[in-house]
DNA sequence: GTCATACGTTAGTATGGTACTAACATATTT
DNA sequence: AAATATGTTAGTACCATACTAACGTATGAC
């Protein structure tokens, strides 16, 4: 399979890690939810959707919107690469929160690839600044 | 005098930095060279040479195109932060082209401060890949 | 069973960035 | 004077982002 970041957007980036995140929950994600979690106003949010699903990285049934194989593929590529510039960032000095919120503007412009050899050279850490994994389901 | 990258949209950064090579030649730079070096046609060009103008970063007298002092700090901020992350690409193993092309799609969405930070991490190189100075003009 | 609330959807509109063509004005060069 | 280059204006277009208003559907309260 192909890892397709760099074919999304910022606001679609957004939308895919929200998902991701309320995925992990006790329920489907539901456009109200993600709308609110986005701070967006549903008709924007379903908009954002629409193209995410035409870019077979998301399905929707039944009011439910589930990421497919591709979609989560391109969510675990984010957030490796979020992760590994964050790391980077937080290691040279910049305040966590201030990292965080620096690198979501950019990350998903980054090839994995390259992400993937910063990565090591920075010694392949296993842990972002938030204690998070930092990992790559599938590699090519 | 306030650093301001960060300030800029992508094709105002790729703007910003034709003005300074062409600055840096014999003659001022020219709506027409502009538009030819960048590509696009001159209405597009103009247009985005406005809203520069707007952002004080550029001034028009007779048809020359000149960086102002801010304008000219923003292309000093501009390149260092390039310069940084294209070295910190290619000591990882990012090959040369590949680095400036990636980075150059989002250099101008990361603060300088950061790439300040990450520059004195990866050792403070005094040269990018392509052999150019990595300096800041200016500094708060 | 009806009413209210929540939710999803559609339509219409708006703004900003990027991009074009066509037309025109102005200046320089031949 | 005509031709060429250059800059400018007007009109249009597309995409991403965002909103409101209106409508349909469903679910739960009473």
């Amino acid at each position: 399979m192909t890892i397709n970041t760099n074919e999304v957007t910022k606001k679609e980036r957004d939308c895919l890690l929200v998902l991701s995140r309320l995925q992990d929950g006790e329920f489907p994600a539901r456009l109200s939810e993600i709308s609110r979690d986005m701070g967006i106003k549903a008709p924007t949010a379903l908009n954002i959707i629409e193209r995410l699903e035409e870019k077979s990285m998301v399905e929707r049934k039944k009011g439910m919107v589930l990421l497919t194989k591709e979609g989560e593929a391109t969510v675990s590529s984010l957030l490796f690469i979020h992760r590994v510039m964050e790391t980077l960032f937080v290691t040279s000095g910049v305040p966590t929160d201030n990292a965080c919120e620096e690198v979501e503007k950019f990350d998903y412009l980054i090839p994995v690839s390259s992400a993937s050899k910063v990565s090591k050279s920075i010694g392949s850490p296993k842990m972002c600044p938030h204690g998070e994994a930092i990992e790559l389901e599938e590699r090519q």
